[in-house]
DNA sequence: CAAACTATAATTAGGTC
DNA sequence: AGACCTAATTATAGTTT
């Protein structure tokens, strides 16, 4: 009637089953993330891709910040996305992220030696 | 012997046990944030600041991705944290991003009308 | 097929050391 | 702080409606 015992700890292979535990354990996280950031006062940020490439975020609103998220694709494309945060913002929301190409200029005092492009 | 009742769920007055809180519950997010990108093959990417301003990271090791988080402080000083992710990164890991300040130059074809710069 | 159910696993608050 | 313990709550895999 319910488990049979632990989880595998491994990429669950069947398409439907991974969906749906997805979609579980996704609302689980938000949840968690919240209560986190709840609880204890501190500033949470989470993002999650399905594997559809379908993205879900959230803040706490305590974050002052408008967060951005700078990939690189497969491909290698720079783009930022970039969205603010509202004040008193809480809670699992789909995204309306603004997406533009980006061109980044270091300015003087860069602390690192390294770059992060190849 | 163990908890009495239902958790409250608002902020936790006293200092030890929100920082103690917070160290459980913390390790426990970044558990299933780790468990949820691994069962479900999803890109996840989670921080967490604690109330005294330490930055915890994860991000799972299928984002093909260099993240970045962008923020406004409190002085809205906009200033760019941004850290290689190495591939089969997994786990909770302390922090070790570049900081340095930014300008940002936005190419044609932004998508959006309104900036998150005040 | 999404939402409800439910038995079990997993998390965790509060304690002790 | 940090590891362990335990009871109680919470999350959730598998099932049903």
């Amino acid at each position: 009637m319910a488990r049979r015992g632990r989880v595998e700890l491994r990429r669950i292979e069947d398409r439907t089953n991974r969906q749906v535990c997805f979609s579980k354990r996704r609302s689980g996280l938000f949840k968690k993330a919240f209560e986190l950031s709840l609880l204890c006062d501190a500033d949470v940020a989470l993002l999650v891709f399905s594997p559809a490439g379908k993205l879900y975020e959230y803040s706490s609103s305590r974050c002052t910040l408008a967060a951005a998220h700078f990939f690189f694709t497969c491909s290698s494309k720079p783009v930022l996305w970039i969205r603010l945060v509202e004040s008193a913002d809480r809670g699992v929301r789909s995204v309306d992220f603004l997406r533009f190409p980006l061109s980044l200029t270091v300015a003087d005092g860069c602390s690192a030696g390294r770059t992060p492009y190849a």
